[in-house]
DNA sequence: TGTTGTGAATCTCTTCACAGCT
DNA sequence: AGCTGTGAAGAGATTCACAACA
């Protein structure tokens, strides 16, 4: 369906989304982009530009309906089959990340845990069982699980990811930090906790040269 | 120091770090672009044009040697006194991360969390103490923090944000599924794990229109 | 009047390509 | 022979600015 979308225009409907989940939420009943773009980090023009994506809504009277623009996101970002999603690695981070994720979008469900540790096998945390990580292949065809998130320690990554591409998932979120080669037809996104901590304290020291989103509001 | 430095070629640098940190426990001594950019996911040509901002320094016969290059990364990424980071927010998240960056910098350590939950303070997790949130002030001015980590859920993450910067934080690390309104002068990055799923659920069917570094290795 | 949708301009980041060095 | 460092070109993303519209 897209011609060409961008990772980041992909990432702010993603935000926009949420946002308008919690207007909807509050009794709101239409948004303008300026509105939208107050509401998450970016300008007005941007909101509207990401949104031709959707081949849009929107009128110059009211703005957008909000619950018409989430059904449009919902539409273009959501499979409507759905997704089952498999976390491999259950430490701590794993277990949290099945925890934060438990029962946030319907189409989009952790459905199954790994882990090499046989103590861990067989558990049932929020509701899906942890498999053996040899078991990886059939269970997820068994589940028709097409994503995984890693967060096994950094030099298991790879065999991980390895096994992740012959059991036919094609997508990975990557918490191990290392960089994994996969082939190109698996998309491979990357949250770096170390980097991001280490940006927060770089720019922290340097708080001069960072023009973050300028036109906010105070100043102390 | 920096003349104007973007937040992409911190991140990289930290990634560069990290390549360069196993290199050099692999015993090896010098490195070309051309094996950095391989290690990460750039060109080699970006690889030379981020070490620009170092000053330094490699030369065209051995390339850059690893040792020199790491410090000369650590004199430019690290305070030279160190830098003290909270976690706020002691659910199931914020342990995971306390457990992931205990000991991992040591020019970046985890030295106090904060909860608002009377049951959860005063405990030690990983050698440092669990204080109520109200202390933040004071604790945050006692042990010279000068960064949070926020994994408090989202209706608490601007309350705990205010609080952050009242309190003279000048850096912090949102989990929080909220944009945070902060004054210029405070810089935020933002770990949205639900857009990052949600990114790689909708690249993993539209895998076509990816070039996810092309020159990259196999294909099944 | 105040907003949307969008072509064009601008700005920012990445890649090219090559002189200079070893 | 093959690399680094970097000015200049190119690609890509964002913002401007305005016609169309309610």
């Amino acid at each position: 369906m897209p011609g060409r979308v961008t990772q980041q225009t992909i990432a702010r409907l993603s935000q926009y989304r949420r946002l308008l989940d919690r207007l909807l939420h509050e009794g709101v009943r239409h948004v303008f982009s300026h509105q939208m773009a107050e509401g998450t980090d970016v300008t007005a023009a941007q909101v509207r530009r990401d949104l031709m994506v959707l081949g849009h809504t929107g009128n110059p009277r009211h703005g957008y309906n909000v619950a018409v623009l989430i059904r449009a996101i919902d539409g273009y970002l959501d499979a409507s089959e759905g997704q089952r999603v498999a976390v491999i690695g259950i430490g701590n981070l794993g277990l949290a990340l099945m925890a934060f994720f438990a029962g946030r979008r319907p189409k989009l469900s952790i459905t199954a845990g790994f882990d090499s540790d046989p103590n861990k096998v067989n558990r049932v945390i929020h509701g899906c069982r942890i498999y053996p990580i040899d078991s990886l292949a059939q269970a997820v065809a068994e589940l028709d699980i097409g994503i995984a998130i890693i967060t096994v320690p950094a030099g298991e990554a790879q065999a991980v990811a390895d096994k992740c591409v012959d059991a036919g998932i094609r997508g990975l979120l990557n918490f191990a930090p290392i960089h994994l080669r996969v082939p190109k037809a698996c998309y491979v996104s990357d949250v770096d906790l170390t980097m991001s901590l280490e940006k927060v304290a770089f720019f922290a020291r340097h708080m001069v040269e960072v023009n973050n989103a300028e036109g906010e509001e105070d100043d102390t």
